[in-house]
DNA sequence: TGGCTATTTGGCAAAATAGCCAAGTAAATA
DNA sequence: TATTTACTTGGCTATTTTGCCAAATAGCCA
């Protein structure tokens, strides 16, 4: 793989890596529903308060929120309404591999 | 966030994290154009062949490929074709990105 | 101005991840 | 059976990621 293949690979893994944590997905889910301020993500988390600013600055950074200031709240909205296909199949894997495991049990 | 719903965000951030690499993210493209041996995919990825066993195990066990083996080689096959709208996204935000930044130049 | 609320940032320790080498396994072939 | 080829696994170190607390910043209101 070259410089320019490795480059290339890297930049999409940093989106994807953004993706990879289980609070992160959720406040991207909670996202696509509605904008939400930090303190609302916070108390629907159930984390400090600045573990959850640095998810959301992690999901900025890498192009899936973006901020808007208001007054002393910070509003988060989604900037790519294509994770529904994401996470789709995301699920589709998932269901996928639930119906191995009941094949395999039923042998 | 409640345990089941915990639970929920875990498998799916457990996918996503398992493409949430640049040397996996290659492999699963490789995999979606053919299916490939570890000597392959290793002399494509161009790491040491325990590195690119890994990266597979990891893919297999998110349910993302499947190994089929066929004397002393093993071919890795994309169990999921969805992995392509899951780059479409990923090109998205990643244009999206590119595209704020020529804004942000143009200023 | 001073205090209050909302958020970000710094710093740190614990946990997870990555990649290499070496050792082990397994099928094919001499 | 001994050897070779293809791959996986163990073990280790280096790096990255997490999440909390404490401190800093910023806007609002008395």
């Amino acid at each position: 793989m070259d410089e320019k293949k490795r480059v290339k690979y890297e930049m999409r893994s940093g989106i994807i890596k953004a993706m990879a944590h289980p609070t992160r997905l959720f406040i991207v889910d909670e996202l696509a529903k509605q904008t939400r301020c930090v303190c609302e993500l916070t108390e629907m988390v159930g984390a400090d308060i600045s573990t959850v600013s640095k998810h959301l600055t992690i999901l900025r950074q890498a192009g899936i929120v973006q901020d808007d200031k208001r007054g002393t709240q910070v509003f988060y909205t989604l900037r790519c309404p294509c994770v529904r296909q994401f996470f789709d199949c995301v699920e589709a894997v998932l269901k996928s591999n639930a119906q191995e495991q009941m094949e395999m049990v039923n042998e």
